[in-house]
DNA sequence: ACCTGAACACCGTTCAAGT
DNA sequence: ACCTGAACACCGTTCAAGT
C-alpha cells in the first residue's frame, strides 16, 4: 500500500512504532495474546500508556502491525532463485512456521484481510503461479485457494496451539480427540484421527499444497 | 463429542443455555460482535447476567455455542441423496453463505478448531469423500484440504465484511483495493484486483472447490 | 512535537443474598 | 436448583497538563 518508508530523524532514546511493535512482538511471544495490554506495553517500554497511542491509533492497529512485520520477515527469507514449484512450497512453509513459533499470527491474519502481510503472500505466490506457466484466467483463483488454504490450516493450527497447555504433544492431543469423539455420530472423524497420531503437521501440511498443485496443473 | 441431548424438564419461562443461545444469536445478528455483552444479554433475556453462567460457563463457551448452533442447522439442510460431488459442493457453499450472512461466524470458527462445528463440517466432507472413491491414505489430506480453504476463504471474506461499512458493495471495495495497492510493489495483487471488480466471491469460491477436487482426483 | 498518567466508560466474571 | 444485581478487577482510550 504504497508504504515508502521515510528513513528520517530517530533519536535512539524516543519512542517509534518500530520500537513499540518489537517490545509487542516481545510480550506476544513471551506470555501470550491476554498479556499485551497497552499497561504492560507502557511498562515494557518505560513510558506512559497514552504515550503509544502517538504512534498507533489503537490495538487493532498494533496488532496488524505486530502480523505484518513477522510475515515481512518470512517474506524476504523465502526469496531465492527456486524454481516456481519450490518457491511457493517454501512461501507456504514459511508461513506455516511463523503461525506455528508465533500462534498470535494466526489469529490476526484470519481478522483482518487485505492487510499487508497478506497481500505480500499473495503477491509472492501469484508471482510464482505466473512463472510456472499457469494460465491467466486461473491465475487468481489459484493464489486464492492457495492463500485460503495456508491461513485456513496454519490458523487452525494456532488456535490449537493457544488451547493447549504448551508441553502438549500433537500425537496427545490428537488421540484425545480420537477418545473423546463418538464412533456412531463422527464415524469418518474417529477412523482418521485414530490412524493419524503419528503424523508429522508440516508434512500433512505441504501433502495439502502438492494437492492444490495438482489441481491448478490441470487447468489449461 | 457424545452430546447426546436430554429432552428434559423446561420450563416455558426458564432460562436454558438453548434460549441463551438464541438471544445471543439474534444480538450478533443485529447489532453485531461489539454489542454482545453479558449485560446486554441479560437485559435481552430479562434476567440479571450473573444468571447466564448458570448455564453457560464463560463468554468462549457462548460463543462456541453460537457458531455450532448456526453451522449445526446448515449441516442438517444440507443433507440429501446427491451425489458426492455435488454433496461436497453443497457443504462448501452451506458454511460459505451461513458465514456470509453471520461474519462472525467466520471468527469463531477460525479460532477454535475441533469444536463441534468443525468436527460436523469435517465429517460431512469426510464422508463425500469416501462415497467419491477416494483411497484410504488420501482422505485425511483432502478433507482437511477441504476443510482448511472453506474456513480460510469464508474468514477472510467475513473479516472483510466486518470491516465495511455494510453498503459497500464487493465491486467498490475492490476497485478501492486495486486503487491503493502500490503496483510496483504488488504488480500481481494490482492486475488481479484490477480485472476481478465484477466478479462474483460465491463463483469463484465454488471454483476453487473444483480446483481442490481436481487435484483430489489425481491421487490413485 | 511528544510524553505523562490520572480519569472515564465499559467489560467479563464472581458471589453473597435471595427464592 | 436457579436467579439477582451489586461489586471487583481489568481493559482500551482520552485528555489536560507538562516538557
Amino acid at each position: 500500500m504504497t508504504a515508502r518508508a521515510k528513513r528520517a530523524e530517530r533519536r535512539a532514546d524516543g519512542l517509534s512504532k518500530e520500537r513499540i511493535v518489537e517490545a509487542a512482538i516481545d510480550i506476544l511471544n513471551s506470555e501470550g495474546e491476554s498479556a499485551l495490554t497497552f499497561r504492560a506495553l507502557a511498562a515494557h517500554l518505560a513510558t506512559g500508556s497514552g504515550a503509544i497511542y502517538w504512534h498507533v491509533a489503537n490495538k487493532n492497529e498494533l496488532l496488524a502491525a505486530t502480523a505484518n512485520a513477522v510475515i515481512a520477515r518470512v517474506m524476504t527469507d523465502v526469496v531465492g532463485d527456486a524454481e516456481p514449484r519450490e518457491a511457493i512450497r517454501a512461501i507456504a512453509v514459511g508461513v506455516f512456521d511463523a503461525i506455528d513459533a508465533h500462534p498470535w499470527v494466526g489469529a490476526q491474519l484470519s481478522s483482518e484481510p487485505w492487510q499487508t502481510a497478506i497481500l505480500q503472500i499473495f503477491e509472492g505466490i501469484g508471482g510464482q503461479l505466473q512463472a510456472l506457466g499457469v494460465p491467466e484466467r486461473a491465475q487468481f483463483d489459484s493464489a486464492s485457494v492457495l492463500v485460503s488454504y495456508v491461513l485456513g490450516l496454519a490458523g487452525q493450527y494456532a488456535a490449537g496451539a493457544r488451547l493447549l497447555p504448551p508441553e502438549t504433544e500433537r500425537s496427545d492431543f490428537l488421540a484425545t480427540v480420537a477418545a473423546q469423539v463418538d464412533p456412531a455420530e463422527y464415524p469418518f472423524v474417529h477412523q482418521v484421527a485414530t490412524q493419524l497420531r503419528e503424523h508429522d503437521d508440516r508434512e500433512q501440511f505441504l501433502a495439502g499444497i502438492d494437492l492444490i498443485l495438482a489441481g491448478i496443473k490441470t487447468v489449461r
